[in-house]
DNA sequence: GTCCAGCATG
DNA sequence: CATGCTGGAC
């Protein structure tokens, strides 16, 4: 009865299924590196990243002798960049701790920086055909619509009852294409608005759908609003032999954008009139009083993270070279060419080509 | 313009 | 339980 709509599931993935590069392979690696890039992104958004990536880093020795700052360029756009340290990271690992053959059992792929629940779960069924269920955004769409859970899914609770109910309809011998299956058809019928009902093979057994609520689940409980961020960013210009340099600043290990590469500048919580940011950027950056005024400012550009809220600005000023205060070396002046080897974040990448 | 989808980590 | 990114839907 239950397996019936597992079976179900998969047959309806057989006949339906996009035909997706990572869908054509066995090769562990190539499964991780899709859901390393498929974690919180849309398969539209990360197919040619996926495809850029494997051609430059095709095994796991490849991607561990590449450097931090490679990774982290062919990653540019994506976001959420600490999937591509720790995937890196995870790389060295592999190649270190297991001579580069990738792990596979549950527990040591999970095991791997970056690799939680879900990932470990998908890599063990889809790679090495290992019964664990995988749940992701579209299982728990699928299976608290399908179950009429009233428990909010972001929450322990939630979850135990999705894992719960998810297991009565697991096909356990058949695990790779179940999990699959589930979640494409969260991705194609079930989806997050304007589901597709009448084509769902699962609408006979749906409580939602059979009630006629199929907007309200899943449940959710909303999550603290993001707080404002105010950036300032200076663009200092140069020029040496008929050479336009720019100064890039290369973030640190707290906060966001690790480890990418940005412009200097100062940040605040609050509105700040822009002439006192213009002064007090000068008095740390500049100590012999200097004068010269701001060429072009850009901005407010807005710019959502997960939990901010950024107001940017961007300040072009023309500048001597060696009068610039290099707190820590963090600064280093690049060409406007050398730009486009450095890994930044979406933010500085858009004011870069409209405006350098 | 605002909101939401999509996992892992400390 | 709080934090990290971007794109697309609305």
């Amino acid at each position: 009865m239950t397996t019936k709509i597992g079976q179900d599931l998969i047959a309806w993935y057989k006949k339906n299924k996009r035909d997706l590069p990572w869908r054509n392979t066995n090769d562990p690696y190539l499964i991780w590196v899709s859901e390393i890039i498929l974690q919180q992104t849309r398969i539209d958004q990360g197919l040619s990243y996926y495809l850029r990536f494997v051609v430059r880093f095709p095994s796991i020795e490849d991607l561990a002798n590449a450097s931090e700052n490679e990774v982290l360029k062919y990653w540019q756009g994506l976001g959420y960049y600490s999937r591509a340290r720790n995937m890196h990271a995870s790389a060295k690992q592999i190649s270190e701790l297991y001579k580069g053959k990738f792990p596979d059992n549950y527990d040591q792929i999970k095991s791997l920086k970056g690799v939680g629940p879900y990932t470990a779960a998908a890599i063990a069924s889809i790679a090495f055909n290992l019964p664990h269920a995988v749940i992701d955004g579209n299982v728990n769409r699928v299976i608290s619509r399908l179950y009429g859970i009233e428990i909010a899914v972001n929450t322990n609770n939630g979850q135990k009852l999705v894992d719960e109910k998810l297991n009565t309809i697991f096909v356990r011998n058949d695990p790779a294409n179940f999990n699959q299956a589930i979640m494409e058809l969260g991705a194609m019928i079930c989806k997050p608005s304007s589901p597709e009902c009448n084509k769902c093979v699962l609408n006979v057994n749906c409580v939602a759908f059979q009630q006629n609520r199929v907007n309200d689940f899943p449940v959710k409980i909303k999550l603290k609003s993001p707080e404002l961020l105010y950036l300032f960013y200076f663009i200092l210009k140069y020029q040496n032999n008929s050479q336009q340099f720019v100064y890039l600043n290369k973030r640190g290990e707290n906060a966001i954008w690790k480890n990418l590469y940005d412009f200097p500048g100062l940040q605040f919580n609050s509105k700040k009139e822009m002439n006192e940011v213009v002064t007090e950027f000068k008095q740390k950056y500049f100590p012999n009083n200097f004068t010269q005024n701001p060429e072009k400012i850009t901005g407010p550009i807005k710019h959502q993270l997960t939990h901010k809220s950024i107001l940017a600005f961007f300040i072009e000023l023309k500048i001597d070279k060696l009068s610039v205060n290099n707190f820590d070396d963090k600064l280093i002046a690049v060409t406007v060419e050398e730009l486009q080897k450095y890994p930044v974040s979406k933010l500085i990448e858009n004011y870069i080509k409209a405006n350098l």
